[in-house]
RNA sequence: GCCGAGGUGACAGAGCGGCCAUGUGGCGGACUGCAGAUCCGUACACGGGAGUUCAAAUCUCCCCCUCGGCCCCA
């Protein structure tokens, strides 16, 4: 079965195939280092990150490449009211990214670029594009010329007529045309500078993931992903200065993903209305926020909300338990085909899902259908080898992609297996001599402490529930 | 205004010409000392209006609404 990936180039969902078969270069954009993330880029990172490892399951060798911006307004002004430099504040930053991106469970990239590294090629290419006649200096700053290139709008599909009448005309000195953009943007009072044949100054915003991207991937990259918000300017812009460097396709796949919401409006820095990871991450575990982000197709917006995030622990759960039963289950010896083949087909169910634009949801119900048969033949002991063979190997892929499966465990308390066996052990006497007061006692003080008792037919069984936040849920 | 993405049951969320999505929560039942877990059954649906078709959440047209983009933003 093909992969097929909706591009927002064609608007339509396009077959895979990169530019170097059995390769993938993939360029997703980063943050810009002057603050903590927020869960809106934990989306895209935890989206970006399970559209990679499918291309690597799917046995393709991909190089993934995430920028940080460390030269823009708001790094600017932070550094400025710090007191530091644009350096130490993106070091600052880009270390507490790494701690958030780890402690969601998102791979590393291969390489993260960091913009003001790369002035020189960026002056470079900036160069270039004048002598080539899409740019302009004018008054210490370069200006891309978007008259120059007639396809200006092809990946936002807009044309340059509709801009223009969009009211969208905030001219800037110097602009032949409104529409124009920086490369480079001649030196302010207060801001920090570089210097170039035009003048001291910086880097435009764009320029950076044109010269970046390419120096990493080449000049036509397979997969150029980010939020849905970058499409215009940011993207657009991109592209158009790469194509005028290069005069090659920039990018095979734009991939762009929903935004995270906050009731109606979009979780943004400017607006307030963001959480930051860490402060998600002390309320639930990292296996459940990926869930609930992986819980919606990645190019939907998801509300940011706690029931959401509740009912994303609750299904989790529900796998996990049955994912522990299956792997201590003593198997059948008596064949079921039928389970093994409901089995097979969840895992056929799930790659389709996986391959139809990473249909992350549509996988996750393949795995609860199957789900549904697991439990029925445990209960009955009816789980053969073969089937349980094959029900492990679905979850081991659902594992792989998503990330979710492996709970986190109780903090340093060693001691507490062995302690709860007492406490089973003494319940369970209790019960025998239907001394039913004392087990419900036991039951319920454990319940207080997070701790849940589960009778069966099999014994008693004790897992680690996490007690209920303190803090009302509107504090998340 | 222009461009893009959407409007699916109580909520969340797939599907995108004919067949059960799925999850959380309801309701009824099985199991259990009780609870939980699990299973079985069940109710609740495709924004509105025309049209195409033997057949439409699914295609076409019109309308309404929401979100995003047009200064920065994953």
């Amino acid at each position: 079965m093909t992969l097929r990936v909706q591009n927002t180039m064609t608007g339509k969902l396009d077959d895979f195939t990169p530019v170097n078969p059995g390769r993938v270069g993939m360029y997703v954009c980063g943050i810009n280092t002057y603050d903590d993330s927020h869960m809106g880029h934990a989306k895209s990172a935890v989206t970006f990150d399970v559209i990679r490892r499918h291309l690597e399951r799917r046995g393709y060798a991909v190089k993934y490449v995430v920028n940080f911006t460390d030269v823009e307004d708001h790094c600017i002004q932070r550094a400025n009211e710090l007191g530091i430099s644009l350096d130490e504040l993106a070091k600052k930053y880009i270390a507490e990214y790494f701690k958030d991106m780890r402690a969601l469970g998102v791979r590393d990239a291969d390489e993260y670029p960091v913009a003001s590294h790369h002035i020189p090629e960026m002056r470079e290419a900036i160069k270039k594009l004048i002598a080539d006649g899409f740019a302009y200096a004018s008054m210490g700053s370069v200006y891309f010329k978007v008259s120059k290139v007639k396809e200006y709008g092809k990946l936002s599909h807009q044309s340059l007529d509709d801009m223009q009448s969009s009211g969208r005309v905030d001219s800037e000195e110097g602009k032949e045309d409104p529409m124009d953009f920086a490369l480079w943007k001649a030196w302010k009072p207060g801001e920090p500078s570089w210097d170039s044949p035009w003048g001291k100054g910086r880097p435009g915003w764009h320029i950076e993931c044109s010269v970046m991207s390419m120096k990493y991937l080449g000049e036509t990259l397979d997969i150029h992903g980010g939020g849905s918000e970058l499409v215009f300017p940011h993207h657009e812009n991109e592209l158009m200065q790469s194509e005028s460097l290069t005069g090659k396709p920039f990018v095979k796949y734009w991939l762009h993903g929903g935004l995270m919401n906050v009731g109606a409006e979009k979780m943004s820095k400017s607006l307030g209305n963001f959480f930051t990871i860490k402060d998600v991450l002390k309320l639930y575990e990292p296996g459940v926020v990926r869930f609930f982000l992986l819980n919606t197709h990645y190019r939907k917006p998801i509300d940011f909300n706690d029931k959401a995030l509740d009912e994303a622990k609750l299904s989790l759960a529900r796998i996990r338990s049955t994912w522990d039963r299956l792997r201590d289950t003593k198997t059948a010896e008596h064949p079921n085909p039928d389970l093994w083949e409901r089995a097979k087909k969840a895992r056929a169910d799930f790659e389709a899902a996986m391959d139809e634009d990473f249909n992350t949801r549509g996988a996750v119900a393949a795995v609860f259908e199957l789900l549904r048969d697991i439990n029925k033949a445990l209960d009955e002991g009816k789980v053969c080898e073969k089937a349980k063979e094959e029900a492990i190997a679905l979850f081991g892929e659902f594992d792989r992609l998503f990330g979710v499966l492996a709970a986190q465990k109780a903090e340093g308390d060693d001691m507490l297996a062995p302690l709860m066996h007492i406490l089973v052990e003494l319940r369970e006497d209790a019960r025998k001599r239907k001394d039913f007061k004392a087990a419900d006692l036991i039951r319920d003080r454990l319940k207080a402490l997070g701790i849940a008792i589960e009778d069966s037919a099999g014994g008693a069984k004790w897992k680690y529930t996490k007690k209920p936040p303190e803090e009302s849920p509107n504090d998340i």
